[in-house]
DNA sequence: CGCAATCTTGAGAATGCTCAAAAGTGGTGG
DNA sequence: CCACCACTTTTGAGCATTCTCAAGATTGCG
């Protein structure tokens, strides 16, 4: 039964070693997962909580919001993704943590998550690079939104998508899941949704991508990657076949 | 001689209490800061590296650079502020650190770090508090970048950094240094050298700020904070007359 | 004192925004 | 199973913010 596919153990893979012990442990913790509807609220900016937050299947994200409504989401969480690590330190949290589309999310009360990052070394190891990582790719957007055109982003945020869900095995060589609005990649990418539209025009236009749905697919990674300046290193993923 | 002013722990006894002998370690490890001339690179993006770069006078910042040679400020560094806590993890940096103007700078090696936050539980725990802090002052500069006007940006700036100058005795109530050129400015806040002018002396204009050569006055701080949407509470710096 | 970097100004252009409305899509209840 | 409604995507037109290019003024360092 342990051999079911757990995006959590594949992602702490790609970073370390770990034993049949360890590998039961993160078993453990992903099979609390309950299912929680699209566009919900996990944890809201200015609350105290305790639990650390597991996605296991779906996306969510981070965002902020300012007094006149606007939005910027700062982060995507992909199944294996956790947040807050160290969470008992401050005693609130800055910004919302939300799903996008319906997921399945653990909560994991942090005394818990501290006593098996003391028994197994390795997944404590995995994690911090894990956040180590997240760090990266939140440097990585302030570069996407501060330096690249409006086209860039948008190439960006895709290329980064699915190597990240390549990662963990939730994408083909060019296609995944894609499930924001495009309202939500205009508060990802800090422009307005009618100019996103015309960005994802522009792309399919240049055969670059296709949306059918929900679904995206990269028609031609190279020059999509070229376009965006995508270099995938920060994201740690070694191994990928189109890095 | 101990009590010599350290904004090491000035900012780290804003998080936890520590006692004589966390300070004594902590002076110890300032005392090892050498000076570096303004524009000078610490720590190369790509490069592996293994100490961990402290600053105890001057500022620096963290950066990314496109092929085109556009590049983005991502953080910046104040006295008191150290780099990649958990470094040993990461093969190689994602970005380049580097000073703005004459710093002193203190390298502590890798192994050095870890054996002090195993003796001394209250630095450890400062210092892990003071990782969060970064990455939400991160997550802050995206909202910037993502959601604010030109104005509203090196207002939310100009805010930040004199809240953060002051947690470590190195601003007045109104005033402090600023050693960055208009053009980093424009790197920092995703926008142009040319536009960063206007909006400063717009910002002027209004009669909020006041330049003089390399030193920053604000002269409506309500207005100021107003303007930028500023609310403190990501940078935890508590007791602070005006937050 | 002179040179290089920084700051300032001007004018025209482009990228991306606003407002508005139409077309398409999917989910829900009757 | 259909109809309706809300949400999402698309399109158009005009406009604002910000950029580009270029040159002149100022500052500070050697």
């Amino acid at each position: 039964m342990e051999s079911v596919f757990n995006p959590l153990v594949q992602k702490l893979e790609g970073f370390v070693a770990l034993d049949e012990a360890d590998r039961d442990v993160l078993h453990r913790i992903t099979a609390i997962a309950r299912d929680v509807p699209a566009r919900t609220n996990l944890a809201r900016e200015g609350e105290p909580h305790n639990d650390i937050v597991l996605i296991t299947e779906g996306i969510g994200c981070r965002f902020k919001q300012r007094a006149n409504g606007a939005r910027q989401v700062t982060a995507y969480l992909v199944p294996g993704d956790t947040c807050n690590l160290d969470i008992t330190l401050l005693d609130r949290l800055d910004h919302t943590i939300a799903t996008i589309s319906a997921c399945k999310v653990a909560r994991i009360p942090a005394p818990a998550l501290r006593e098996i990052m003391e028994n197994h070394p390795a997944i404590a190891r995995a994690l911090r690079i894990s956040a180590l990582i997240d760090e990266a790719t939140l440097r990585e957007w302030l570069v996407n939104i501060g330096c690249r055109s409006a086209l860039e982003r948008i190439a960006h945020l895709f290329c980064e998508l699915l190597v990240r869900l390549r990662a963990v095995g939730l994408a083909t060589e060019d296609s995944c899941d894609l499930p924001m609005t495009q309202h939500e990649l205009a508060d990802t990418t800090g422009m307005t949704t009618v100019h996103v539209n015309r960005s994802l025009q522009e792309l399919r236009r240049r055969g670059l991508i296709e949306l059918k749905g929900k679904s995206l697919k990269i028609l031609d990674w190279p020059r999509l990657k070229s376009l965006a300046e995508f270099k995938a290193g920060y994201l740690r993923v070694e191994g990928q076949a189109v890095s």
